[in-house]
DNA sequence: CATTATAGTGAACGATCGTTCACCTGTCAA
DNA sequence: TTGACAGGTGAACGATCGTTCACTATAATG
């Protein structure tokens, strides 16, 4: 049972169950007969550094978690390791979402927002209870009308700018309510 | 000890750890004494649906990932929930990788697909051994250049065409290599 | 051939696991 | 005042946990 494989049915095992197997059950994914034997193998992936090991001895994820290779593109040449490393082991749950006790989802209709790159369809991440700064993406109630849209302020006027040239900036005649500010995007093609 | 707050505890312990407290671990996170006052509120998070149970007793997180809410627009009024639960209850991980032995991540540079909503900085990832279809955006060496275009073909012509209008399309003098398709995009503010 | 290393078996240990049971409070309604 | 009940304590159980040790089988090396 070679470290490769053995990594591989121990992240589909994680996938499926939400936690590490105990030795016993890697037994059984492995096809050994002794807990020892997974002992040993889960030694080797912690020396790779695949797993890691609680303060109380417990096994936990370590590279283990989907880390998707980080390329980069070289201008002539084929796609290649790219030196930063920020999105290899993080999570995209903990990457697009700081914090999820004051986040919520939206998903995108209307193109007010398409040159800002945010499509029909698209999925923003709203984070609430944030002072919102001049060029943010807001979530908005303005006289009653429910938006996406740039936050602006210019001496001390704040208005909502679309990010599509065939609309025009709304200026608030009664009501602006703020409802957070977008702070990531997704999409999904397939 | 109500419901709400152990929610909040055991979540922010599942965060930091992967995996779920132990009964006993509860007892230091709640403040009790004794493993059955744990084991009992337990009893009620799975009654509520927070946490569940494995086949062989172990606790397992049910609804207890991060689950935001999914908010829907109403044209006129603030934001309700939507009725659909797509992404409330599945990892962003889940949701963009559907393949992640299969994919990898590239961070975008160049503007040659920003009316495709593709902007410099934001990250794609990409699905490797997968045929591409006319309209799907292709990560491709053409010619020795390395770009990120939309697959096109017209009666057997195999070329690619920018997502900006200030490029031209790009037909392949020599070699076309796909290094994969898109399937998702992702973008984040702050 | 002998030797060393690698991989797996199998038994055993103390610790911790989930779970059950009996008991001890308070609080609130009858 | 009484009884029921919910919430917490504490001890106990068998099962499983991680870990150790001694042993076997196979392959590679000299």
């Amino acid at each position: 049972m070679d470290i490769e494989s053995a990594t591989q049915k121990i992240r589909r095992f994680f996938r499926k169950n939400k936690r590490l197997p105990s030795y016993q059950e890697m037994c059984r994914l492995f096809g050994f007969a002794s807990k020892h034997a997974s002992f040993k193998l889960a030694a080797k992936l912690i020396e790779a550094g695949i797993l890691g090991k609680d303060d109380k001895g417990r096994l936990i994820p370590d590279r283990l978690l989907p880390s998707l290779p980080v390329l980069g593109i070289i201008r002539a040449g084929s796609p290649t390791a790219a030196d930063e490393q920020i999105l290899s082991s993080v999570s995209f749950d903990d990457y697009l979402v700081a914090k999820p006790e004051k986040s919520y989802l939206l998903r995108v209709s209307g193109d007010s927002m398409i040159e800002a790159g945010i499509q029909e369809g698209d999925v923003v991440i709203v984070e609430k209870d944030r002072e919102p700064k001049e060029g943010d993406i807001v979530v908005a109630s303005i006289d009653g009308e429910f938006t996406l849209k740039y936050f602006r302020k210019r001496d001390n006027l704040v208005f909502l700018a679309p990010g599509n040239s065939k609309y025009s900036p709304l200026f608030p005649a009664e009501n602006l309510t703020l409802f957070g500010i977008v702070i990531s995007v997704v999409r999904k093609y397939h």
